[in-house]
DNA sequence: TTGAAAGCGCTACCAC
DNA sequence: GTGGTAGCGCTTTCAA
């Protein structure tokens, strides 16, 4: 089914068909009345790669994340897909599970679509995928990863005043020993909560204790955390998560153990997903704010060149929403 | 960045830079390389609109559900989505919020996009979009809804088998009361869960009472679900939810309002998704393969015509996965 | 208000 | 092995 059948079809041209289906209100309401009627009897439907092709601009947005079981990429993908629909753009979704190989070869795959700019919300990054999509000339927004500047917007979180509210706060209630549980090592986001935890532990010097596990992006990576972390010897009396998706797995193996929460051992996530509310108990947590994030995101990549309207650059700080995971220190 | 650019700078024909980019390995080695590396000197991406508007296929399978933030689509579509990697195929995703309307822009957005095959993993149906999809000619999946036969195939689930399972074994431990937390009346799928439940229920006639309250799909609507059923006066000691995802929710709002489960209330969930074994109990529930239901979507839409290997409808029955949230009827 | 026709960037067929 | 070139289905001047 072409343009041009359903041209035959009205007794049209194929460029009057073109006008009436992308409301060019310049057609007569007659003749347009039988182009869609036309259209509609053929079960027509625009072919949008010749669309793309022969307008030269594209109507999707791609975005990239890293791990699609995560909550906190689906609400940042989500407020993202809201905010393009209402622009009338769509969105074409990428996942990595954290693998850089994934990250460029979906990145090659949104610039081979021409997608009409690029959200990259994910914690993996190289530097060669970042200069691949600069010299693409897309727009792009980088959440947590990549530097700012021409074309490109950057959301970042103040992971170390988050990570330092957090260990003020189990510090406050007495906590002196205290764990780290993450995930992906070597992936800089992640590194910097890693590091912004124990920074803010070195600014109590020798009264306090810590220690690190790395697992994988899931609660089955929270819960093998805790054993190896126990299994280690340690035994710390709060176990602050690099997330809260991971930090459910970490409720359950505590359980599983015997260990009370919080009465023998506190537990904090980080970014507040509508779950954190919902595990039990209830998870204390920081927040972040992931509807903003991909709305903030969407609007980056819209704007016009000339229009610097909005920063190249934003900072979140991420607030202490305290629940029921952490209590006084035994 | 085109291909005859490429062209002009290796020296070579455009159609010559196309074999290489294709792998088609009649090009001569030498050649091979000039063109790669004019490729990669001018950071070239091939226009895949205008690859697919000139090869008329295309490399990318749709796929629609109903709520990404429920686990269950999205396990789904991850096992859809490494199958089609697999095959060197990606995959499109859609999610509609179970709204009629986006089901429908969606698939046109797909069909537009001329992607290879649809796979709608959705509980929304309307006989008109699935029409749409039939003269479209392409090749569809549909989970739960819509009709086998010509090129597309069925995936259902026995919803009548596990509600049948789960309310026998919490009869079995002797409840007599028991409540249904859904959500969607109207979308036919959903609706047969509840049906299915009532059905299984009035099994055992007049010893039995029940009840159901519906709410929408979220922990939040899980929650709200039993604020409903208890305000109602009702007292159930068990209740059969329609989902996992929701009776996360159902678990939070009995705790909250001191109700202990198992020992007061039991409740049991359905698809066995990963957070289900870390709920706190974790949840008794009714299992859905969804990594074979994704694998066997995409396997479906890549199918030959001829070839009738596969069977246009396959029909799953949930096993019954008992954990810490079902215990005897107080 | 409408039509004719020149591309958009690529594939695939036909020559050489 | 490689090049020339006719489309793929649409948008967008330019004329009428």
């Amino acid at each position: 089914m072409t343009l041009e059948e359903v041209a035959r079809r009205a007794k049209v041209s194929t460029a009057t068909v073109s006008r009436v289906l992308n409301n060019l209100d310049v057609v007569r309401e007659s003749t347009r009345r039988k182009v869609l009627q036309a259209a509609a009897a053929l079960n027509y439907h625009p072919n949008l790669n010749a669309r793309t092709l022969a307008g030269g601009k594209s109507r999707s947005i791609g975005a990239i994340v890293s791990n699609l079981s995560n909550p906190f990429f689906v609400d940042v993908l989500r407020a993202l897909d809201a905010a393009a629909r209402e622009r009338g753009y769509d969105v074409l979704i990428e996942h990595t599970d954290y693998r850089v190989t994934r990250l460029r070869a979906g990145v090659r795959s949104l610039i081979g679509k021409r997608a009409a700019g690029l959200a990259l919300i994910v914690s993996e990054m190289d530097p060669a995928v970042i200069e691949e999509i600069r010299a693409s000339g897309l727009p792009a927004v980088y959440y947590d990863v990549g530097a700012a500047g021409g074309k490109t917007t950057n959301i970042r979180v103040r992971y170390e005043t988050g990570m330092q509210r957090a260990v003020q706060y189990l510090y406050s209630l007495g906590h002196r020993r205290m764990a780290f549980a993450g995930h992906h090592a070597a992936l800089s986001p992640l590194e910097v909560r890693k590091k912004a935890f124990l920074a803010a532990m070195k600014r109590y010097g020798r009264q306090v204790q810590s220690r690190a596990a790395l697992s994988h992006d899931s609660p089955a990576g929270g819960a093998q955390a805790v054993r190896e972390l126990l299994g280690s010897g340690f035994r710390p009396t709060a176990i602050v998560c690099v997330n809260d998706y991971m930090a459910m797995g970490v409720l359950r193996e505590l359980r599983a153990r015997g260990v009370a929460v919080p009465g023998d051992v506190s537990v904090t996530g980080f970014d507040n997903i509508e779950l954190a509310e919902f595990t039990n108990p209830a998870l204390t947590t920081l927040d972040i704010p992931r509807a903003a994030i991909g709305r903030m995101a969407l609007e980056a990549l819209l704007q016009e060149e000339g229009s610097e309207t909005a920063p190249r650059e934003v900072l979140l700080d991420p607030e202490l929403v305290v629940r029921d995971s952490t209590g006084p220190a035994r």
